[in-house]
DNA sequence: CGGAAGTCGTTAAAGATTTCACATACTTCA
DNA sequence: TGAAGTATGTGAAATCTTTAACGACTTCCG
């Protein structure tokens, strides 16, 4: 348990990710060397913002020179614990619930949706893109030391559902109801609000009008 | 088209929706006055950030009292254009654009999606949550003003429909792919990385342990 | 009516993030 | 080998965002 990076800001830590996925596509390749500027270009983060970013992590590129991906790649994929999987669980097989097993997250990541539960009889015991339905009154039965849960009921159920989690354990509620879920200080819960980020861009459209000299920029 | 409003800050900007969504709750439960202390409960942001946000807007409330909710209500429908529905356009009915088409952010929206188009033949004049699916041959003949698009096609399509979903004349996309498409700076682009958030959810559990102090946040 | 309690709006401070700009050091190529 | 070119890593500045603190005004209640 290495606490001594603690100190990489949000910020940062949100882009790596982003960073390790285009690294892998660019080893894909067969490139060898990349700039930041060619990254910069690729990921639409200002390359300025990935030097300081990678400088967090000591010296990883050579000066007139660039990173040697094939490195970079590897570090992150340590710095990223790629080579562990992140066991998931996803509450409620509805409309949302269904496409992510459908989906599961398979490329380059370090996760996989172990179960699902549901309160629907119906899909009980049935298989979704090959994960296991499971009955939601199983929940803390089940569940095992699964650490991450994908929460994508109905808003109503949304509290009490992760009540019960947070009782069986959980550490971290990726959450996609529009309820604002509360839970002790020492789970992470992190929204994701569909309907508020096209609410949020439509917006932006109105008020922010962009002209010939700005930039999209992101998230 | 007032931009008198400019300089309101995007971190403010982003919370309207979902401020507008409680207070929708709390006037449909009947309450006649909120305070920041008990939005910021609801919504889980500092109250004194709710109130710094609402005063970028003049003086919404009253010392002593807090704010009237159908007053609060009635300012944010008209800054945030919940009188007029903004039309989209979903682009790619597989997993994911199936369960939007089903959601079709119905609940206190001023957005509705319209029109879905794909290119898999056995999907084109069907209906899916009640939004004809055209093929995608005629994006431009058909997409007409519709300024807003929802883009969930395969990555290796995103860059292709965007320069297309662009030359028709589209504003704001709202980009699910893991692609970071390049668009004109006068087109705005919202990328929403499902992949990317489970994994930085991930990253802050194993670098980040929450201590009994610390608060859980906020994208 | 008057004092206690409550809550806003805002000033100022602190904190976080991005961006600029350049000295430095490596690479490349003749 | 040396000169020209390239791109990092980072100090410093700029910008953006959050948080603390409190004066001013309102409400509430005895
Ligand atoms: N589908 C979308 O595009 C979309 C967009 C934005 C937000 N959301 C939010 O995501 C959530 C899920 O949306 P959806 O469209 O998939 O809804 P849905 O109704 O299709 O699915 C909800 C699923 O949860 C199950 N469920 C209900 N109560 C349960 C409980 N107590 N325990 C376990 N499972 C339970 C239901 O049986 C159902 O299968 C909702 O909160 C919705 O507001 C969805
Ligand atoms: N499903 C998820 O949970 C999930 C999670 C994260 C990211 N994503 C991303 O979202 C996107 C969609 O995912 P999905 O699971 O719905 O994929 P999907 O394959 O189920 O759906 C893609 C749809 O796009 C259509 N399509 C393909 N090429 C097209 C074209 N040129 N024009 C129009 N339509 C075209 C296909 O016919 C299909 O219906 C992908 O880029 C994926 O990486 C999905």
């Amino acid at each position: 348990m290495d606490i001594e990076q603690t100190k990489i800001p949000q910020a940062t830590a949100k882009r790596l990710p982003l960073y390790y996925r285009f690294l892998n596509n660019l080893h894909t390749q067969g490139k060898l060397r990349v700039s930041s500027k060619e990254l910069s270009d690729a990921v639409k983060v200002d390359s300025a913002t990935i030097r300081r970013d990678f400088s967090y992590f000591g010296a990883l590129g050579k000066k007139g020179y660039g990173y040697n991906v094939e490195y970079l790649l590897s570090f992150f994929r340590k710095t990223l614990d790629q080579d562990e999987t992140t066991r998931v669980a996803l509450i409620g097989v509805g409309n949302l619930g269904t496409a992510f097993l459908n989906y599961n997250f398979t490329k380059n990541n370090n996760t996989k949706i172990e179960i699902a539960f549901d309160a629907n009889e119906e899909r009980i015991g049935s298989e979704v893109g090959g994960v296991g339905v499971e009955h939601i009154d199983d929940l803390e039965e089940k569940l095992g030391d699964i650490s991450v849960a994908i929460l994508t009921v109905p808003s109503s159920a949304a509290q009490g559902i992760a009540d019960r989690l947070v009782k069986a354990g959980i550490s971290g509620i990726l959450n996609f109801t529009p309820a604002r879920i509360s839970v002790p200080s020492n789970v992470r819960v992190h929204h994701i609000d569909l309907a508020i980020e096209l609410q949020a861009l439509v917006y932006f459209l109105k008020h922010y009008p962009l002209n010939e000299d700005d930039v999209e920029e992101d998230q």
